[in-house]
DNA sequence: CATGAATGAGAATTCATTCAT
DNA sequence: AATGAATGAATTCTCATTCAT
């Protein structure tokens, strides 16, 4: 089966990414199998090796792989409108990339709240543009008086990215329950932004 | 007069689950090595054996006794005052138990945030006393007014706890640098009740 | 199978050893199976890595127990006599401790013979002892001119070890169709000083 | 005119062949690999399988063109002159071979070394035309009183092939130090016909 | 009870070999 | 004829668990 074409090499490459996410989404590095990987993406375990030259190597290629795709998160955010629609719009942009990438996506999160030495930069590395559209927003904000200004916007940003985090685990710890996919940027921008005293 | 009996010599029991909360805080149940874990407290490894039959039991029973410490979180809550008062109450005991247990809370968070099959139930049976401490407090402050009523308790409820979790694995993941400890109480309720828009 | 006495230890450990001998004499380093050895030493395969951390520990503590065991070799040498009877009897002993530890001292051998950059330092360490004692016998027969003195010691010394070494490998070759043990250290000694000239 | 064909471009075969002398003589058959054999001749490692079944029959044709090219050390053995002039030739003729093919002459030595079942036939098959002439020149020697007559020529000739190849490890293995290629045809003569003591 | 040596199922990784292109 | 991707048997090594002492 030589010669095949570059395209045939990256597809096979993807079908292993896309089966490492699935596995590591659910059982982490630790726990997963690199056979149950290979034979899940349709390959013998042997071939895995042909691609990734570890299982580490493999993992650290599926985070990459998901800090690449969720670019799209906050390269969509919008530039006009008021804070809200635009942390919304955001939110939104990411709840996409989420829901296409759920795999990836999940182990992003799953590293990015277990903080482990090896990968805690890879993922500052995700996360900092991130965290910066949203500090960029907050400050227009705090400029507009539509956020207040007695907390730094770093630590409002992470706050906000947090929340959003929450409720992506929430969502899948309670299997779509509550919430919905959907209802995600609603719920994190308005428990963000309005907080549940009344006013 | 607690401290008395805590000072007393532990028992072999505690020693063994302690020292397994710290190895499965920092390495998760595979990666914890059950003969390290034996040999940190004290011990042959054999001798885990006799306690405890499997290391899925001995992680079920940190667990246990990690929600078991942590009943104090919420029976501190004090009853009068305003929300905004109780809920600052309720954190403060809860930071209060983290800050003794840091292992036992550890792996309860890690194992919230992974909502795994095998230990969801115990996870579930942990926090809902701890829920349902917030749901009154909450619905307390619906009928004073001081709790918006357009979105349901358990919602909110579960958002407040998520938040407070989410500010101890910050302050884990950035070895202390923000927040501290003692600014979380503050920092839960302020972010859950006023949110970040200016008024 | 716990508190087994320091000695019923050691025991263990020269099965292994002496299994491990055997197979890496047939084998070699490569092709030897640890499997194989702990299962011919009558163990389970994990046993074997209670005792030695890898496979490469484990070879080069076969050539370690090998080397210690052929101090005997030089260390039998008698002080006086002719360089003949000197010569001839180190051979013997040499004789008396491969006939004791085949397997071992056919690794030696073997790593001898190969040169490897892993090992040659461990074989240096080994062999010069032996060198060294042929040497001084030979730097005496200069002085009473029994020995040629137109050529280096070393060079000799190398030499004969080299001939008595070539004599092992041959017997071991032919399954002891020639030579055998007990006529190596005749041979030796008349090769290597007689030559096969006429007189 | 040799040399003509000699520089003819290489066939697929011999560069494959060639190759696989290199490692196989540096790594032994077990560790060399077939991957870089056929890339360190230059294609890719399926092309190596149109030439030759699997690793092991590889192995052996190395043996046997090895062999085959080492015809020329005893083919070249001068007919007259003294033993000492014509085993001094005979040495002459093998060092220009092992220099020449120096990968192809370790792995027949080292498999002469080695005695494996596998390739026993192959090495005597080899050695045996090279050990008759030898017995030949000793012979005659024996018959000219040149050469005592109290040992068999069978195994006179063998310590002689025996020394040289000796010469040839140590050689290899001091990587050139003691001794050079150039001085091994006197140094295997006086230590095979003189002998170390002083007549 | 405590011990720790023995166990062996299981996991990662290697690599000679096959074969479609 | 050359290629090199796919294969899967084989190998090393780990470690939770058992149990004789």
């Amino acid at each position: 089966m030589a010669r095949i074409t570059a395209s045939a090499k990256a597809t096979v490459r993807e079908r292993l990414l896309a089966a490492a996410a699935r596995h590591f989404a659910r059982d982490g590095l630790k726990s997963a199998s690199v056979d149950a990987i290979s034979l899940d993406a349709g390959f013998a375990k042997g071939t895995l090796y042909n691609y990734f030259p570890s299982k580490e190597h493999l993992f650290a290629e599926v985070l990459t792989e998901g800090c690449r795709r969720a670019i799209q998160r906050y390269s969509a955010a919008q530039q006009g409108g008021s804070v809200r629609e635009r942390l919304t719009a955001l939110a939104a942009a990411d709840v996409t990339v989420v829901r296409e990438d759920e795999g990836f996506q999940q182990v992003l999160v799953r590293e990015a709240l277990a903080f482990r030495e090896e990968t805690y930069p890879l993922i500052v590395e995700h996360l900092s543009p991130f965290l910066r559209t949203v500090e960029e927003i907050l400050a227009d904000g705090v400029r507009t008086k539509e956020i207040r200004h007695d907390r730094p916007d770093q630590e409002l940003a992470l706050m906000f990215m947090g929340i959003l985090t929450l409720l992506y685990v929430q969502y899948w710890g309670s299997r779509g329950q509550w919430p919905d996919l959907d209802s995600i940027p609603e719920l994190v921008v308005t428990t963000f932004l309005d907080g549940a005293a009344v006013r």
